[in-house]
Formats: structure tokens, C-alpha cells, sequence
DNA sequence: GCCATTTTCCTAATGGTATTAGGCTGGTAC
DNA sequence: GTACCAGCCTAATACCATTAGGAAAATGGC
């Protein structure tokens, strides 16, 4: 009988894209195992456990968000940086909506690769502000309103939030940037 | 025997404070029917299945979360509103963090209860705009970047997504309204 | 190429959760 | 008081998560 080869890595790789398909939440160890042809208890040799798996899948998502980003704000500064990372943020959440919510999940216990990718995320959110005159501790004030208005908006619009006005969400998101960019070039006080 | 007195009113309730003790997450037919005493198929002459309790709870907080949000609104305008309609926001979110889990559910298919209560939310919004000259489409791109802020920074705090960084939550805070109101009385262009 | 070891996958079993079907019974309406 | 209905039960099915222990395939040394 022929082994069906499953990895780790592979395991984490399709739990990432079966959570794009039918949400994190379903992301389930038979589910998986049915998507290998292998049986539920097998998998138990590559993943610790369910909460592993989904660990595993946020530390993914936190990598490919970060590498995306990173690319977006190259050569970028002031509000070109804002808006490209921005941008590459809400497309990467509205491409992968399963991986996206992955990373929002409980940050009790992560793992070590979660942790570096998270704060290498907040990193990057902190190179947004090369360009704005800002110093501690606004800059870290800076930095989580950024990240809170960016992951509250696509959240938000992808629980469709944004469905009882007609206004567009594109256009509100526009305005959105052109607020925060304006806010960071006069932060108060 | 006598009867465990269960009404719909009665588990919607029970359920909303075992989403603040254990997650919205690990609100359960079964630890509901545990907590009252009864068999599991018991709760099903109250509830259709456990998608229409955890829409209830959704209902039930969404509403309370508004009562709060109106009452501290009340006879206030422009940063004051903002201040009071935010702090009332980030409580009611910290003191009762598995209704608020519960606020974020899929809206796809919500009962008449929520979307009213979601209507009354976005309504509620737009009331802080009293005070700062805005109108349409501008009040709609300030309401979605309001709400978006106000999420994402509960959401995040709440996972732990601050704890890198030194920073009291609480100062950020204060300084991202302090931006907040800025922003809205100098809205872009 | 052969054997020991390790890895991968299996079957079997347990326990938790969701849900439906059908039955018993205590309260209520007449 | 009888009949009905609502509220609760038992029983059964079906997933899902997880562990224990066994068999076969790959691997490495010889």
C-alpha cells in the first residue's frame, strides 16, 4: 500500500487553503485527513493536535501577511508606505480569508514561529511611520491605531458590516488612508 | 418531577454568561443544558439549533452594547460624544468579551433581532458626527472609520496583540481619540 | 541484498457535541 | 375530570478529537 506522503508542511498547507474555503472554524482534523485519503488518527503522527494544526496555519498566514507587507513598503516612505501597506494588508485578508482569521486567533500559548512572525509584523507597521515625524511613545501609539483601524476595517467588511449603507467600501477605505495619513503628518499635541 | 423552567429567554441569557466565563467559542448545547440541568435534547422544544442560540446571543449583546453606547451619548456632542460613545464601547467589550465575540459573528443569514440591533448600532455612530461638520459621503467613510478603529483595538487588545510592546494599553488609547477627533475636525480635503 | 529500526499509516476504542424521533407527564383549559 | 400541550426524557445517529497498539513501508548500516 502506497503512502499517501503526508508532511507537516503539507498538512499545514492545506489546512491553509481549506480554511480559505470553508472558514478557519471548519478547519478540522477529519476534514484533512479526508482531503489526504488517510484516516483521522494517522495525521496524529505529523501534528501534535487540533490546536497545533490551527497554529501552525496562523503562523503561516502571519508569514506570507508579513512577506507581502514587507514587499509593499519597499523603497516607501510617508504616505506611499501607508498606503502600500495598507493596501497589500486588506488585499492579502480579502484573498484569504481563512489564513486572515487564523491570525487573529488566541495568542495565548503561541508557538515561537508565531511570535516571531507577529512581531516581526509589528515591525513592519512601525517602518509605516519613516517619514511622519513621530517619536516614543506616539510612535507606539501610532502603531496600534494603525493596526486596530486596518484590522477593524477588513473584519468589519468581511462580516459585512459595511452592507446596511450603499456607500462603496473601496471609496471608504480610500478616505480611511487619506484620514490616517493626514492624522500622522498632525498627530496632536 | 418538577420542571427546570426553561424558556428561550432564561438560555439566551445562561448563555451569554458562559460566553464571558469560557469563550463565545465554547458556548455548547450540552454545557448549557448541564448548567440548567437537563438533557441536551431538552433545549430543542426552546432552540432550533445551536446556530439560532448563538444568534441570540449576538442579539442580546448587540442590543445591550447599544443601550450602553446611547446612554453614555446622551445630551453629549462632538469630542465629548466621541470620548463617551468609544469608553462605553471598549467597557462593555473588556467586561463581557464573550458577548462581544458574539457581536462578530457571521452576519450572513441574521435574524430580524440583530440586523435591528446592528441598524441602531450604525445609527448610534453616526450621532458622535453631531458636532463636527461633515456630510455625506463623508459621515459614512468617518462612521466606518470610526467603527473600524473602535473594533480593531478592542479585538486586539483583547488578544494580546499589544503585549509586546510596553505601552499602556490605556494611553494609546486616550492619544488614538485624541487623533480620532483630530482627524474628524480636520477631515481631508 | 539483508536485517534492524524508524516512520507512516492502519484498526479499535473512548468520549464529547449536535441533532432528530418518539414517548411520558404535569399543568392548564374547558 | 378529561383532553391537550408544553417541557422534559430516552434512544439513536453522526461527526469530530484523541489515544493505544499493530502492520507494513522506507531507511540505514553491513
Amino acid at each position: 500500500m502506497a503512502r499517501a506522503g503526508v508532511t507537516a508542511e503539507r498538512l499545514t498547507a492545506a489546512a491553509a487553503e481549506l480554511a480559505d474555503e470553508v472558514g478557519f472554524e471548519n478547519v478540522t482534523v477529519s476534514a484533512l485527513a479526508r482531503r489526504f485519503g488517510v484516516k483521522d488518527a494517522s495525521l496524529y503522527s505529523h501534528i501534535r493536535n487540533a490546536r497545533d494544526l490551527r497554529g501552525r496555519v496562523a503562523a503561516l498566514a502571519l508569514t506570507e501577511l508579513a512577506d507581502r507587507v514587507a514587499a509593499a513598503l519597499a523603497g516607501r516612505a510617508g504616505r506611499e508606505a501607508l498606503v502600500a501597506f495598507a493596501n497589500a494588508y486588506r488585499d492579502y485578508a480579502r484573498q484569504h480569508p481563512g489564513r486572515y482569521a487564523a491570525t487573529q486567533q488566541e495568542l495565548d500559548q503561541p508557538d515561537p514561529a508565531t511570535v516571531a512572525a507577529a512581531v516581526r509584523h509589528a515591525e513592519l507597521t512601525r517602518a509605516i511611520l519613516r517619514g511622519y515625524q513621530l517619536s516614543e511613545p506616539d510612535q507606539t501609539d501610532a502603531v496600534r491605531m494603525l493596526h486596530s483601524t486596518f484590522h477593524g476595517y477588513v473584519t468589519l467588511e468581511r462580516a459585512g458590516g459595511f452592507r446596511h449603507t450603499p456607500r462603496a467600501v473601496d471609496a471608504s477605505w480610500s478616505r480611511t488612508l487619506d484620514a490616517l495619513d493626514s492624522v500622522l503628518r498632525n498627530w496632536p499635541q
